[in-house]
DNA sequence: CGGAATCCACCACGATACTG
DNA sequence: CAGTATCGTGGTGGATTCCG
């Protein structure tokens, strides 16, 4: 506990992000991790195909390389089932599961969805008024 | 209480996303706003230059960008003071300040950071194995 | 200082095949 | 069924320049 330690150092804080929690929202928060995460803890394991489907607007490539980021990062686990016709499934893992609360969280955030609509009205509205200066 | 409630309806979910959750996720984290955000909760109000230099790897550009839609989502105010130089403020509004929570829960999933790099490890360490069966 | 305007590069995503 | 391969594009972000 000599003052050899960490000197203060500027208060730039990290290199790359000010922010303490980007590199979560990079894991979490990247596209479509959220539907398909959300799916799988909330209905259970899943095949590709009914993923699909139940995500409906993404297209099979990008479910994919989702689902393989998400493998990797440990969030989901994906089994193999070597028969015929070829049968997967894709379950949330531990790790995954433990995001459950955020996203009730994040759910519950949801009530002020209003607010923020009404925000852009009254931004839209007055905003006509170029310049934006004031 | 009587049944006359929501019908079930299909579980199809929306036609949108299969995720109520996605919505606010658009908002809170697109690119960049947690840095701004968290700075502004943090650190309270900046000046565009200072966020400027706290975010560090923001462009103007971009950053600029990203506070417009903070401020018309009504997540950020802007103050302008017709001085000279002219001098502009950033600071959280109340609804931004009514994510700090989520903001501490996705702060404290961090401890999971070495769990997803280690199934990172693990995954490369394995995949070589081409074919991806099993 | 606090931006706006312009130009450009990249790649994530979508669409459309095809396969074990 | 559960993907992979290939191609094309648009939209986002970076670099640069200029302005009130």
């Amino acid at each position: 506990m000599t003052n050899d330690t960490i000197p203060a150092a500027r208060i730039d804080v990290a290199p790359e992000e000010a922010c303490p929690i980007t590199p979560v929202v990079g894991i979490v928060f990247s596209r479509w991790t959220t539907p398909i995460l959300w799916v799988l803890n909330e209905y259970g394991r899943h095949r590709f195909v009914e993923l699909e489907r139940r995500i409906a607007t993404i297209t099979p490539k990008v479910l994919t390389e989702r689902l393989r980021q998400l493998e990797r990062d440990g969030l989901v686990v994906r089994t193999y089932h070597p028969e015929v016709p070829p049968r997967v499934e894709y379950e949330i893992s531990e790790l995954g599961r433990s995001l459950a609360p955020l996203f009730a969280s994040l759910a519950g955030w949801s009530i002020n969805l209003g607010k923020v609509e009404q925000a852009r009205l009254d931004y839209d509205a007055r905003e006509p008024v170029r310049g934006r200066r004031t």
